[in-house]
Formats: C-alpha cells, sequence, structure tokens
DNA sequence: CGAATCTATGAAAACGTTGGCGATCTTCGC
DNA sequence: GCGAAGATCGCCAACGTTTTCATAGATTCG
C-alpha cells in the first residue's frame, strides 16, 4: 500500500540500488539521476520504511529517554530539549517515566534497550554498579550524573552551590540547614558534596537533615524539622522540596524570608509563581536535553573515541523573594 | 551478536518456524516441543527482533503520543497513564510535544505516523478538517476531543461545570466571569458550551472574557481585566490560569476568597500547594491516558467497528480555600 | 482396510531496504 | 592507441521474522 523503493526505481527508470545511492549517498551518482530520482521519490511521496532499513543497519533511528517523575517539572524541561534536537536530527523518542522506582528503570532500560540506539538516562536512580552492566550492553549517555568512563552532561553544582552559599553569607546567615533529597540521587550526592566544601571555605555552619522524597510532601514534611535546629537560612534538595518548606512554614506562621530564608535548586516555573517568590538555582533543563542528545549521536557515530565526553553547563543563581537579610538571634 | 530465532530452533531442535508457533500461537504444536521451545527461548534471552516482525506483519508494536505542552502539568498526567497501559500491554511510546503550535502538529503526526501503529491525539490544536485527513490515514483516538466517528475520550465536562456554578450559586454568586483559553483548544469551547447553558440554568450571569494562552502569565494577563468587570467569582480556563489570576490578585491586594472567588480546571498538582489553595474541577487526567491507549488497541484489533467507540469519563469539584461566601456589593 | 481428515512440523517465500561485487563505459597517462 | 583507473549503475544476497504451502505420520470413518 505504501510507496517502497520499487515503486520509485520503477517510475525513475533505475534499479533499487540507485535509489537507495541517490538518497542516502548522493556522491556516489550521475548529478542528473540523482535529481531525478530525487523529484521522483519527492513526488511519489516516497519515505523509506524504518523496520527495513533497521533490519539491516542494524539502527532504529530511535532514541530512548529514562526520566524518574514525570509529575517533577524540572524533567518535562529536559524532555522538551531532548525531543527538540532529536527531531531536528531525525530520531523519534521513546519515553518512559520510572515512577522514582530503581528496579523498574532497569526493567525499562532492558524493555528500551532492545529498540532503540541508545539511551539517555535522565537523573537515573540505580547503583552505579547496576548502570555499568547496562553501559556494556548499550550507549548510554548520562543527564544529571557522572560515571567514569560514561559520557555524562551535569549542571556545573559546584558554582552553583557557591552563588547559593555566597548570597545567603552576604544577607548574613552563619547557620544554614540542607534538606537532602533522595539517598540514591546522585544530585543529592553530589550537592552535599559540593555543599560541604563551599560551606566550610564559606565559614558556614551546615546543618544536614534528612532525606525526602524529592516533591512537595518531602519539604511539608521537612519543615518542622528544619525549624527546630534553629537556622535562618535552609537549602532545599530542589524547588519543589523547597515550596513544601514554603508552604509549612506559612502554614505555621513563620515569617519567609524574615525569620527564615529559604533556596532551591532547578528553577522550575512554578517557583517564580509562588508567594513569596522562590530563590533558586537555575539549572540548565531544556540545553541538557539537548546536549545529551548531542553526545548520544555524536556517541554513536563514533563509538570507539577514547575519553568519554562530558559537559559541564552553567547555572545561575535567580534571587526572589524568599531569601533576605538574617534576623538577629537572641 | 543478538540471539536470534534460529539461536533457539538449533538449541531446541526444530525449525524457525515452530519457535514462532511455540511462542506466538502456543496452541498449534505439540505440548512437549511447545515447552522446550519456550525453555530454551528463555534461557538463551531470545526476543524477537521488532524491525523484523514488523517488516512482515505491518505493525510496529508503537504508539504515538501527542501532546500541546509538557510543561502544562495536566500532560505529564496524561503521560503517565498512557505510558502505564502501554507498558502493560508491551508497547512502546513515542512521545511529541507541539508546543501549542498547530502547524508543528501537523507536521509532527505526519512524521510520525509512519512509525507507529497508531496514535493518540491529546487536546490536539490543529482544525476539525486536518484532523479529518489524518484519521484517514493511520488510525487515531483522540483525547480531550471530540470529532464525529472517531474514538474518543472526554471528561463529562457538562457535569463538572453543573457542579461548579452549583457550588458558586450555592456561596451566594450571581455575576460569574470565564476566562477564555485557545481558540482552537475544543476544550475551551466545550466549556464555553457547558458553561452557558448551566449559568442559564441557575440563573446566574456569566461574563466573557478574552482567549488567552493557557498558562500562568494567562491568568496573570486577564486579571485586572476581569476585576473591571465587577464579578464576584471567576472560573478559568485551567489551573494555570486559575493560578496567574490568583497570583495578579494577591499583588494588587485584592482579597481571595473575600472579595473574588476563584475556580479553575484540571486539578493538577500545584493547586493544592498555594496560598489560598484552588478550588477546581478534577479531570481525569491519568485514566484518561489509559483508556485512550485501551481505544486505541481496540481499534487495532477490530479496526472496522461500525460506531466509533466513545469514552466519557467523571469529573469531580475539589473545594478548596480559593471559592468562599459572595460579598455584598453596594 | 482404504480414503479422508487432523496434527505437527519443515521448507521456502516474502517483507523493504542496504551494500558488496562486478559489469560497463569513460577518462587519463604515456 | 592501450592498459589502468575512475565513475556509474545493476544484480543479488542478506537482515530476522512471519506465513503460506507442502509433507509425513496419526487418526477417524464408512
Amino acid at each position: 500500500m505504501a510507496v517502497t523503493i520499487k515503486d520509485v526505481a520503477r517510475v525513475a527508470g533505475v534499479s533499487a540500488s540507485t535509489v537507495t545511492r541517490a538518497l542516502t549517498m548522493p556522491e556516489l551518482v550521475h548529478p542528473e539521476t540523482r535529481e531525478r530520482v530525487k523529484r521522483v521519490a519527492a513526488d511519489l511521496g516516497y519515505h523509506p520504511n524504518r523496520a527495513a532499513r533497521g533490519l539491516i543497519t542494524g539502527r532504529t533511528g530511535n532514541i530512548g529517554l529514562l526520566v524518574p517523575d514525570l509529575a517533577n517539572p524540572f524533567f518535562p524541561s529536559v524532555v522538551k530539549g531532548v525531543q527538540a534536537r532529536a527531531h531536528e536530527a531525525d530520531y523519534a523518542v521513546f519515553l518512559a517515566d520510572t515512577d522514582e522506582d530503581a528496579t523498574a528503570e532497569i526493567g525499562l532500560v532492558r524493555k528500551l534497550s532492545k529498540q532503540v540506539d541508545g539511551l539517555l538516562l535522565c537523573s537515573p536512580r540505580m547503583s552505579d554498579d547496576e548502570l555499568r552492566t547496562i553501559v556494556g550492553d548499550t550507549p548510554v549517555v548520562l543527564v544529571n550524573r557522572r560515571l567514569a568512563r560514561v559520557p555524562s552532561v551535569t549542571p556545573e553544582l559546584l558554582d552553583g552551590m557557591r552563588q547559593a552559599i555566597s548570597h545567603l553569607t552576604a544577607l548574613g546567615h552563619r547557620r544554614v540547614a540542607y534538606v537532602a533529597g533522595p539517598r540514591s540521587s546522585w544530585a543529592n550526592r553530589e550537592r552535599v558534596r559540593s555543599l560541604r566544601t563551599v560551606a566550610a571555605a564559606a565559614g558556614a555552619e551546615l546543618v544536614e537533615t534528612g532525606n525526602v522524597t524529592p516533591q512537595f510532601e518531602g519539604g511539608v514534611a521537612a519543615a518542622d524539622q528544619v525549624l527546630a535546629t534553629g537556622v535562618t537560612a535552609v537549602i532545599a534538595y530542589n524547588d519543589l522540596v523547597a515550596l513544601g518548606l514554603l508552604n509549612r512554614f506559612t502554614a505555621r506562621g513563620v515569617a519567609v524570608p524574615g525569620e527564615v530564608s529559604v533556596l532551591g535548586f532547578d528553577d522550575i516555573p512554578l517557583s517564580a509563581m509562588v508567594h513569596p517568590a522562590l530563590t533558586t538555582v537555575d539549572l540548565p533543563k531544556e540545553q541538557s536535553g539537548r546536549a545529551g542528545v548531542d553526545l548520544l549521536l555524536q556517541l554513536l557515530a563514533e563509538p570507539d573515541r577514547s575519553p568519554a565526553a562530558r559537559r559541564e553547563l552553567p547555572t545561575q543563581l535567580i534571587v526572589r523573594a524568599s531569601t533576605g537579610i538574617a534576623p538577629r538571634r537572641v
């Protein structure tokens, strides 16, 4: 029913091979025939059958994208970036949402990996070892996670953290709490690590509080604990958690930023919409998605480049209303 | 490199045809050989090559999902539902985001339609005519839109609107504004239509205000206009717009719900997180996604069922803090 | 007991494309 | 003017699966 390469060949008066060549290796065919074939193909609306092509080339023209939770507005932004860049390169994107479940993640990877040329793992929750076994099987690029000898794109977290702490210390804060995200999150581990470094350098005391789910509810749950530590400022694992803190503080009548300043990570759209608007460290979301696709395509094109490409993208502190001068404590 | 059907055949001591049959039409092969083949296949970790299968069956095992804007939290929920149900049925999901652009939408449909068995169009922005041409080419199920002779899943909007208006009139509101969404949105047209019906029946006066982009910014932009009309309550096209209204009202010092009540549609997670929490009509999001997949699979299984399946899913008013007793006007 | 029907399986064609190989024709260097 | 090299293109095998079609043996029936 659909128009095949043979139809084009017949109409153009050449063989099927010439059609293929005219379309995929144009320099190998005579300019005149090439143009004729191309015109016929266009007229007939010919598009190579991807299954047939995939069968012989071993390539599907698809890439897979795994994200932990599409309900966290951070990830739709990444997805948008991935989509945009992938479609430009004529790749289609399989999306899978793992619901923050490392086990489901592994299953989905196994399933998807058969149907794609490469995988983009965004903030994967599985362990390094599990990750390694996958990397052995399928071309993989990590977004928001780093692992030796695996291409990755990550934000310049250390710098972002430096901006955050500079901002808070400049406002007079000396004791700062950090509300940690999931233990399984590399991003969380990195935030803790860079925060310790930066806080020490700035002479600020750091109070680390429990690991929470990286959602609004996590922030709500951690809020009282944070207040009990008597800090004047709190940095949250991400914006959703920060919004949860904000919500609970407001409910308890704790003034933000009067009594406590709140600072998040990600800069999701929502953060600008609430009262008080959230001060946060903007992470490159769409850009990460795009860069991830670039790295993956590069990896597919030349699989045996020795040093794994690694891209770090800049971060930017966005100062809004949720941070202010530290209160005098008695 | 990967294990093929021939490997299984060789190890099991049968022909390739028998392997196929044992796995896809089990009743056709002798129970004993069937079990042996299945065991060998499992041991070797055999998975049929989907490209090869697709080449001959004409089926890809993929479905495409188009959404207008992944940044609107309504859609990630739908996507999650689609994912979940599709994976259960062993289908993979191609996702595409059209950025609210009807033209891009058509292009993406054309591109995707070659690579999938069927398409799930969620809140498509293109015209009915454009939609029709697509429906002719590819199996399509509409989510959040209705069109004659095309399977669809939609929310019971009329009932939701009835709940909303009953709630407002019970609180004493007599003049209610509606902030309209995109003209290209079927959902918007339906909301207007059912709102007119319901408002007339309830004896409430309806003030319709300009079409805005279905985002936070749209609500912000419409807020002053709404206030100028002197209504005591406003229904927004969706929650994002409602949150924009809320934000601007707060900024202008207009008390919600003291001076004006605000009511949204969708019940996105965000709506429960803001102050005041938003009263809204919950639409079945994940459920719509799941039902859409069901309809699509059904359509693929028996393409020539005369009456197009149509599913309507219940809606539910969620009363929170943004609606209250109508103020006495002088 | 012979023919007809079933059951269980294998051989081979087909799906639409790509790519290696070889054939033909032209061009070039000497 | 002749062999070598280059350009252009067709033939055919291959990719991994499904699906007729055919076959051999087992079973049933009159």
